[in-house]
Formats: C-alpha cells, structure tokens, sequence
DNA sequence: CGTTATGATTTGTCTAGTTGTATAGAACAT
DNA sequence: ATGTTCTATACAACTAGACAAATCATAACG
C-alpha cells in the first residue's frame, strides 16, 4: 500500500512493492498463518492476491528466503524455514534423547534398506575381512518434522544378521540394537569435517545446493569392544550446532 | 524424442538434480555395490533413497541409458549393462585435530593482536559486564606450510593484564597462560557448526570463496570455573578432520 | 505335473501444476 | 540519458498423480 507519505526523509523512493510484500508474509509466519514446514501458496496465487506479477512475488520469496525464513524447491512450492536446533554429541550418542531433550518430537524416515558387501572403509571402521557382508540403513532424522541430518548406518550382517526387520519395525538404532541383544553401546570415536551439500542432499535437507554440511563419522562399539555400528552422518550445517560438553553424561 | 540435447547449463543454473542422481548411480556401480547384469532398485525406491519424483530417476535412467550402461525391461526393472571404465579416485591428504581437549591448536602466526572493548558475545561467553576489556589474538595456524585454521582467542583483560606480551613472545595460548598463573584449564562446551568461507577469510587460508569451513566456539576456564578464554576457529572443512574420541572425559 | 487365472509389481506414457531462468519492454525517478 | 522497478511472455526443470502395458509370483484347477 502507498498509503504511505509520499517524502521520507530517506533514501527517497517511496517502499518498494516487493518489500511491503515481504513485510506482509514475515507478518502472516509471526501471526501463525503459516508455521515452520508448511506450504505457501503458489506464487501465482501470491501474485493474484496482491495484484502484482509473479516476478515481484518472487523478489519478495528470494529476500525471505535470503534471510533463511523459506526455502522452495522447484515443482513443488515454498515452505517456511526450520528453526535452528542444537544437537549434543559425545560417548553416547542417541538421536531420540537428544532431540526430546530440547523439546522437540524427533523421528526417523528410511530412505534405504539393503544388504551388500562392505566397501574398503566400511570393513576397515568395523574391523570386516574384505566383501564381508553388511546391512546399510539409509536415512533422514527430522526434529518437529523439519529434517535435521541425512546419515548412513552400516552393520556387520554376521554379528546382527536379523536387524534389517527390527529396523524396519522400530526405526530406531537404539531400539534395534537391543530387540538383537545388544543392551548398551557407545561411541569409540567421532570425526568431523565441513561439506559442501550435493544436489540431491540438500533436496532430502530443504537447502540449497552448496550449503554448508557437517559431516560426522563414528563407529559404536557394544561392551566387550567389538564394533556394531559404523555411523555416517550429514547435519544442515546452518540449521544445526554440534555441542559437546566437557563433562560426560 | 527429445534425442541429444548437448546443453550446457547456463552460468547461473546449478547442476541439474538428474544428472547428479546419474552420477552417484554410476558412482554405485563402479564401487560394485550394483555389478554387472544386477537388478537396481524400482524406480520408486530409488526416488525415496533420493529425495525426488520417480520421473527424475527416469531422466537419470534414460541418460545412463543412452550411455550403455543400464538397460530396462517393463515389467522387470532396469538392470546393469555395463561397468565403467574410468573412474576418478580422489585423494587428498587430510589434517587430523583432536577437539576434546582445550581445543588448542599450535600456532604459527599472528596476525594481528588488540585491546578493546568486548561485544557483547564476548561479553556474554566470559561472564563480564558489557564494555569490559579483553584482549584479542587473531592468529593463523599452520602444518607443513599449509594454512590450516584461522582463530581468535579473547581473553579478559582485568584477569591477564599482560598476557599480550606473552602471547607475542611465546605464540601459544597454553605456554603464554602458564606464564600468566593458570597452571591449568579445561573447556567447559565446545560449539560446531559449518559455515561458508568470506573472500577474506578465503585468503588467508588459501581456499576458495565459498568452500565449506568448520567453526568451533568454546570457552576454557581455570580451576575455579572462571571463564578465561573464549576462543573461535575456522577450520579449512577440506583439510582437516576433528577427532572426538570416547577416551576423554 | 502342466496350465491357467489372478493380483501385485514394475516400467512407459500422459496431463497438469509449480518454481527457476531468460528476454524484452513500459513506467518512473534522479 | 540512465538506472531501477515492475510487467509480460516464454520456456526449462521438477513435482504430482493417474493410467496403460509388460512381467513376475502364486494359487487354483485340470
């Protein structure tokens, strides 16, 4: 709306139509007309409603999702942004616990579930003779339904030759590992490195390709020392902080 | 059809989500994990394990097609053709820092070393009241005549009155400290998370714009739990790893 | 044992809707 | 004049859903 005084002591145009768009949607997220994940309305339908063309709606978006307020993905629409999470990591490494901790409802999506032998890395981290068999689980862990990490769990099919079932049931590695006898596991060690997101990462993320990752590496040990579980993951690196405490709990 | 279209994409367009699909499919086959005559997953499995509709895993399908290296039967499933040939390995000598400890890296060089005001993060991570003093170590490390991190220690002034002369003396947080009284300290939370490199901070450690860094914040405290230091690092995110074993405490 | 019917799965094709990119031009302010 | 803002149009890339056609697995039947 011009209704505004035409002469601002500023920079002199008066607001830009594409900016009190902005201003308009930042309002309807704050008012709860739209909440974290959902889907705006189609630009078009955006540029019906405020009478402009698209190309104005679409300078409004970028300038939001520039912010990190949206993120759109091509044939499918624009959705409000996620809220940063943090994610504590150290002996004892469980993704329930911690995203319940911070008050958010944690769940899993399996991407992949297959068996196959282990690669050079994969049996080297477990220990495995070379083409030993192991169970790969693909997957996306989400925090109140906002994706937080992609990651990759690799596990020796000799040692846990049922657990493809229980992790379809349960999808919980916690859950799993003790329906197969394993009470308690913890984490021999962690490694961390920047990435950048490929195309399809960031797809299963909602960013844009070339963001930032973090990508952590581990291997779980059950009591007597054997390695269970070798532990791939990728967090939105700006959506996610790794803390790590000082003191073990 | 559509036969060839040897379009290249446009300088402002990313790589196209098909062709990176076709290129971890063909990655897939090369590392075996899919040999020769193998059935690949429906069509629909893969557009979970990716992220995406089933008509992009069949944009990806028909190029790896058109290659010779998949064949599809209807009804049936696509199946291996054909192993490629060439494949590139990559290779890259990586810089392994263990974070669990104090967070210290040697280091090498200083860039630039002030007293001044605290912000107000600072502030807020050593306790002190806003406009404090503090002392400010802004240094670059290096190994093997690679730059390896950029960091930046803060240290309260009315704590360390002259810890800048021991810093320029000794190059190392630890030894100047010592100097300073504090026999010994411990970090009391470490922060991670991954950020895009700025043309400056690119500079120096001799990346690109734009590659992937790892950032740690974390404040050290002396015995008594005050807070005397609050350090930040960039990581190059290409050359090193951080190690975070279960052994510490 | 062999054949057939049935249903589920998988690839092939089609239509429609949505965002991303490129180009061109009109209105307007400095 | 010149640059910015907004409009207008066209096409590319990806999603979404539906349906057809080929194949496979299995049960039923002779």
């Amino acid at each position: 709306m011009s209704s505004n005084s035409p002469k601002t002591p500023g920079p002199g145009t008066r607001t830009a139509v594409w900016k009190s768009i902005t201003i308009s949607l930042i309002d309807d997220i704050a008012q709860g007309r739209y909440s974290s994940g959902d889907k705006l309305p189609s630009e078009a339908q955006l540029a019906a409603r405020f009478g402009v063309n698209r190309h104005t709606v679409r300078r409004a978006l970028a300038d939001m999702a520039e912010q990190g307020l949206v993120h759109a993905r091509r044939g499918s629409g624009v959705f409000v942004a996620a809220t940063p999470t943090d994610y504590p990591i150290g002996k004892r490494v469980r993704f329930h616990q911690n995203i319940s901790r911070g008050g958010q409802i944690p769940a899993k999506r399996i991407l992949a579930l297959e068996t196959r032998a282990a690669d050079k890395t994969e049996a080297a981290a477990l220990q495995l003779e070379a083409g030993e068999m192991v169970h790969v689980y693909d997957g996306l862990s989400l925090a109140d339904d906002q994706p937080i990490a992609l990651f990759q769990s690799v596990f020796p099919a000799h040692l846990l030759p049922n657990i493809r079932t229980e992790l379809e049931d349960l999808q919980s590695v916690t859950a799993a590992l003790k329906a197969c006898g394993i009470a308690d596991y913890t984490r021999a060690e962690t490694r961390i490195t920047a990435k950048l997101a490929t195309a399809t990462q960031a797809l299963h993320l909602r960013i844009s390709e070339g963001a930032p990752l973090l990508r952590t590496t581990g291997v779980n040990i059950d009591p007597e020392g054997r390695p269970i579980e070798f532990g791939r993951t990728w967090f939105a690196g700006d959506r996610v902080t790794l803390t790590l405490n000082g003191e073990e709990s």
